[in-house]
DNA sequence: GTATATGCAAAGCATTTGCATTAAA
DNA sequence: TTTAATGCAAATGCTTTGCATATAC
């Protein structure tokens, strides 16, 4: 899915690279990873101690204009940051604990909005969140 | 759509019915209504200035744990309070403004989480979310 | 050398909470 | 009369910002 890994997208985007960016950008490689920014925080610093949050937030919202992260809100808690925007990516929430999962639903092609409710917006995106309760939260 | 009104069913419940309750339920009565905590002060002040901001999201709080009013975190603002929880009601946002409107999908029957990707959780809901600029806010 | 990223600490919002007062039942 | 809701103000949690310093290019 991921045919270049992102450290090398953002060397080509002639992007500062920093210490700090670069153990914010590893720790954000790979697929189903849904870490909020005191997590992304937490093991930045096990690579590298001299990363503030200031810097996670500032480099976060960064990949996100550039596309290569989506902030994903699900139910109250922190935002939580996604590297994979390349495939159709869909979430499942718990509702309880928030922990997140990409999904890949069927039958998307057959999701339409009716003309009639366009309300005048050019419409660029579709995002589905199925929401449950996970294995642990069990069945309130 | 909405057989019952708002008010009736709280009535229904054996709800403690002060003066603040009753403006909120007002306020948040009939359709197409996406207001923010702000917005729901705002107008209940209109009918009975004396309403706090705290009894605004207590009562909103209530309204939602009671399933008549449904929170939707559409991109980074406030939350808005939806008290159209009766029809599979979904939603489009400008992701400029945040402008939100109630829309009804077509295929969404033919939608469906595969098997394999429920991760042992209990899927309770769907909810579609389209994303767009509305007439205001161009194309960026 | 210059522009830009960093870290810190403070500020900003949205929301919740503790507690004394008030009012619904 | 009892139990619960209100309002205020303070506290919380997440995120952003201003500014002096450090550093990638």
């Amino acid at each position: 899915m991921t045919s270049v890994p992102l450290l090398d997208r953002l060397r080509a985007l002639d992007w500062r690279l920093t210490p700090q960016r670069r153990v914010i950008a590893e720790v954000m490689g790979g697929d189903h990873v849904h870490l909020t920014a005191e997590e992304v925080l937490e093991r930045a610093r096990q690579r590298l101690p001299e990363v503030s949050l200031a810097t996670v937030y500032n480099t976060l919202n960064e990949l996100v204009s550039m596309g290569e992260v989506q902030p994903v809100d699900a139910g109250g808690g922190p935002t939580r940051y996604d590297p994979n925007t390349k495939d159709g990516h869909h979430h499942l929430v718990c509702l309880v604990c928030g922990d997140l999962r990409d999904v890949h639903p069927e039958g998307l092609e057959a999701l339409e909005l009716p003309r009639s409710e366009h309300f005048g917006f050019r419409v660029v995106n579709r995002e589905v969140l199925f929401q449950g309760y996970c294995s642990n939260c069990g069945r309130p």
